[in-house]
RNA sequence: GCCUGGGUGGCGAAAUCGGUAGACGCAGUGGAUUCAAAAUCCACCGUUGGAAACAACGUGUCGGUUCGAGUCCGACCCCAGGCACCA
């Protein structure tokens, strides 16, 4: 089944030609995507007998055309899919569509026309541009997140976490655009407006259907630790951010009343330093106290301004106002004033927070601003260094508990469960872990995603659709005429019948979020038909080997497909735990950005395709100017390739010129996966420029008839140094292919080793020997990038087989060994000399040899010799004074 | 504002576990080839001094640990990603 590679050659070359044809990448491609849709090369079945790999990139949203961050995404995991199939395993690599999302709305609006045939018509282009890109997808277990047979199973899985009790409903704040009469997404305000109609955005409460994260918080917390092959950067980011914390709830009661209402804190020693107590301005009391306050109820209406996103909330000005309403201190008596504060959010917690403005920034800023009391109640510990100022700022370190009763001189852990004790007997407060994520909302006002699958009867009942009426269809044939979506301005659309009743489809759709967080195991049984997933093939395939996608999904994405995995595996769908093993996370594609300015302050952004540079003797850009009227613009360095910027380079334009190989290489070459990648036209001739030379290389070692099977025996030295040269590099790139991922290092690996090819002797016997085991090498080390070529010059080189199946080169370890080391000698840090040593020299024999070296001798002159520091076969480093 | 990363020649980068900073490539300079050009090939290519040997300096800034720091520790500056309705 698997071709063992033969660097001997036995195979017969094809007869001699003359190299008098150049490399033709479009010919080459074209023929070799053809043999691949043939021969169905990449179409895979479970098969128990072999070791499976599943490679995944995130799907694209079908948006018109590839842009390079696809490019980037899609090559990474095809060279780790063709890697991985070369080591033997059976290599599943699908690829589909998150098809439903925003804007295909607003293409609609813009095209007239409907979000359906917007998104089928993307569909069909990109995947054609994939193909031309010579991914090696099984196109079989294509899915498109827009079909009811997809959608269908993720409103029965709906249903079913309904009937769980792990959905419900809720009222949540949403961005309401007063002109235009609809809920806008954060993107869609711009500077506290909406994005079209320019109205100034409100805050506005709408129940929503909400899902059951945070009964998985702790699971998902503590699983990330499972995850040894995901980057800690991402790890890290989840932590933070299910922000798991162990604190006190506390009861407050209203001064003169038997209301009370709870505040939670993870600072319960500090409970003494409350002087104020701050609510949202939609929490109850607040509403209470509006109707008594003219001048309370007009701020509360101000804090209904503005966006509802945390980074607006965190960087806006800090407001309150008093309620006239007091707390009673639950451990003095002593009553502190209730304020309302633009910062204190409804849906975190309690929406309410106990005020320390002593050992709380926040609150301290608060406090001088509204002149608030500010008491200390902790003082630095014993040998502390801190300073506790509370003229300047607030003392926010752990310390020693003071002017707090009973509990003086207690440390943070002491003062916390005595503080929390106490308030438990009272029947008061109590020790309570909480968490920062929040449960998932899942309802959006929008068109064109999938209907939640939830019937209201006439009674306000809220009842999950019956199976047997599953899909609830989205109707595809709709005219985009405005903002309303259009099951939402249809009245019929959403009545139906239930059990004999009236009853009313929701007309809300999921988050696009929803589909993504499951398409990973649909793929591996995507036509079932007779339920969400086949468990069998599932746990074949699960957990994806290899999930490769962009640093921006870090969280939230991510998050809630671990989440929803868990959610599988409850309802016995899959077994495992985790769906992703390994994790990828690349970096953007960026290009330089060219502007002028008009008059009036805008800017006129220019592609760099249509700029030249002009540069000094050191390469430096001392003039950009407009290629089609040859006056200046401005360079503004390098961005995120965007529309708005006008800086994307469109893949298409590049493939048609150099290639997909040479895109491919490109894309691997020039930036390791996880940073940023900046595009430039210049390199990418050097990519193309690169395999010009692999190209001519084998087909001038193609002129030679007479090669011989390799005598390992036989070789020189130098052919024993060019095939140590190639083994070291086998070894590089499979090790930074196969375990690093450092695909730059790898190419740079073999460009070396071309270099050497290039120079290495050509006259008959063992110089040729060894020159087509390098030749060979390098053909099939580039393969999982450039496998158009690789596959081509295999053939050249006179195989029948298909690299693609044929096994990965091995090291000969024997080709590795070295007689000579090459030992750098230090003094006082300082390289002075180094020094060419045996392989099994001892610490006195190079000693021996650095002190020889002239260099070496003028540093130690007249001075004492401390120490002595060997590194064997690597440094020598010797300190003196 | 909060969380997470990053900052190395003219440029993209490399240095995998604290051990030669700048591999590989791009751009540039000089040369060969050519009627000429393209393509290709050869040489040079961090800064300063020096004919060279070599020396000093050099990995965002400042400070620390170490025989030795791009790498570890502390403080700061700048850039990027995310912040729950963009995907």
């Amino acid at each position: 089944m698997i071709e063992q590679l033969e660097f001997s050659m036995s195979e017969a070359h094809t007869p001699a030609q003359t190299a008098t044809y150049t490399y033709d990448p479009k010919a080459i491609e074209t023929q070799m995507q053809q043999h691949w849709e043939q021969s169905n090369a990449f179409k895979v079945v479970e098969d128990p007998s072999k070791e499976k790999y599943y490679c995944l990139s995130m799907f694209p949203y079908p948006s018109g055309r590839l842009h390079m961050g696809h490019v980037r995404n899609y090559t990474i995991g095809d060279v780790i899919s063709r890697f991985q199939r070369m080591q033997g395993k059976n290599v599943m690599q699908p690829m589909g569509w998150d098809a439903f999302g925003l804007p295909a709305e607003n293409a609609a609006i813009a095209n007239k026309t409907a979000p359906a045939i917007w998104t089928y018509a993307n569909i069909d282009y990109m995947k054609n541009q994939l193909k031309r890109l010579g991914f090696g997808y099984d196109w079989d277990r294509e899915l498109a997140t827009c079909k009811p047979e997809y959608y269908k199973w993720e409103q029965w899985f709906f249903t079913k976490l309904f009937e769980k009790g792990l959905v419900y409903k809720k009222m949540a704040t949403v961005n309401w655009d007063p002109v235009d009469q609809c809920v806008l997404a954060n993107e869609q305000v711009i500077d506290g407006r909406g994005w079209r109609s320019g109205a100034l955005v409100e805050q506005r409460e709408l129940a929503q259907w909400f899902i059951k994260i945070t009964d998985y918080a702790e699971e998902l917390l503590q699983d990330l630790d499972q995850l040894d092959e995901w980057p800690e950067q991402v790890k890290t980011m989840q932590r933070n951010w299910i922000g798991r914390s162990e604190g006190v709830e506390i009861t407050f009661s209203l001064a003169g009343s038997s209301y009370d209402f709870s505040v939670y804190t993870t600072r319960p020693d500090t409970l003494y330093g409350v002087t104020y107590v701050a609510i949202a301005p939609q929490h109850p009391l607040a509403q209470k106290a509006a109707k008594l306050d003219d001048k309370l109820a007009k701020f509360i209406d101000e804090c209904k301004g503005g966006k509802i996103a945390e980074a607006d909330m965190a960087t806006m000005e800090k407001k309150g106002a008093p309620t006239g309403f007091f707390a009673v201190h639950p451990l003095t008596g002593e009553q502190v004033p209730i304020w309302v504060a633009n910062f204190v959010l409804m849906d975190y917690g309690s929406g309410a927070v106990m005020a320390v403005p002593g050992h709380d920034q926040r609150d301290f800023e608060f406090a001088t601003k509204y002149g608030m009391k500010i008491k200390q109640v902790i003082a630095p510990a014993a040998g502390s260094t801190a300073v506790c100022d509370l003229t300047t700022a607030a003392f926010t370190e752990k310390g020693v508990l003071v002017n707090s009763g009973d509990f003086d001189g207690l440390d943070f852990a002491a003062g916390f469960k005595a503080i929390a004790d106490k308030l438990a007997k009272k029947g008061i407060g109590q020790v309570k872990v909480n968490y920062r994520l929040r449960d998932w909302g899942v309802s959006r006002q929008r068109y064109w995603g999938s209907p939640i699958p939830m019937l209201t009867l006439e009674d306000g009942t809220q009842v999950p659709v019956p199976e047997a009426m599953l899909p609830v269809r989205l109707p595809e044939d709709v005219v985009m005429d405005g903002v309303t979506s259009p099951i939402k301005a249809d009245p019929n659309w959403a009545k139906t019948s239930y059990m004999g009743k009236t009853a009313f489809h929701e007309t809300d759709t999921f988050d696009t979020f929803m589909e993504s967080s499951w398409y990973y195991a649909r793929y591996c049984s995507p036509e079932h038909d007779t339920g969400m997933l086949d468990p069998a093939k599932a746990n074949y395939w699960l957990p994806v080997d290899q999930y490769v996608g962009g640093i921006e999904h870090a969280i939230l994405h991510l998050l809630y497909s671990r989440f929803f995995h868990k959610l599988l595996r409850d309802v016995g769908l899959v077994q495992c735990d985790e769906p992703f093993k390994r994790l990828l996370c690349q970096g953007m594609v960026l290009a330089e950005t060219f502007y002028r300015d008009n008059e009036g302050g805008s800017k006129t952004w220019y592609s760099p395709q249509d700029v030249t540079v002009e540069r000094d003797d050191k390469g430096r850009i001392t003039q950009a100017l407009l290629k089609t009227d040859g006056l200046p613009v401005v360079s503004s360095g390098m961005s995120k390739m965007s529309k708005s910027k006008n800086n994307g380079i469109d893949p298409q334009t590049v493939i048609d010129l150099y290639g997909a190989d040479t895109v491919r290489l490109f894309m691997m070459f020039t930036a390791p996966p996880e940073q940023t990648l900046e595009w430039q036209d210049s390199a990418v001739e050097g990519a193309n420029r690169f395999l010009r030379r692999v190209w001519t290389l084998v087909n001038e070692f193609k002129t030679h008839t007479n090669v011989p099977a390799l005598d390992v025996a036989a070789l020189t030295a130098d052919q024993k140094t060019l095939r140590r040269e190639i083994h070291k590099t086998i070894a590089k790139v499979t090790d930074d292919v196969g375990r690093r991922y450092t695909f730059n290092t790898a190419v740079a690996a073999i460009m070396e080793l071309m270099n050497k090819l290039q120079k290495a002797a050509t006259e008959p016997n063992q110089n040729l020997a060894v020159l087509s085991e390098g030749i060979h090498a390098v053909v099939s080390l580039l393969n999982p990038i450039t496998p158009h070529l690789s596959q081509h010059l295999w053939r050249e080189l006179g195989h029948s087989s298909e690299l693609e199946q044929t096994a990965w080169p091995s090291v000969d370890q024997s080709a590795l060994v070295e007689d000579e080391k090459l030992v750098v000698v230090q003094i006082n840090g300082k390289v002075r000399s180094k020094v060419t040593v045996a392989i099994d020299a001892t610490e006195e024999q190079v000693m021996a040899l650095a002190r020889a070296e002239e260099n070496v001798q003028k540093y130690l002159e007249g001075v004492e010799l401390r120490k002595v520091i060997y590194v064997p076969g690597k440094l020598l480093s010797l300190v003196v004074g």
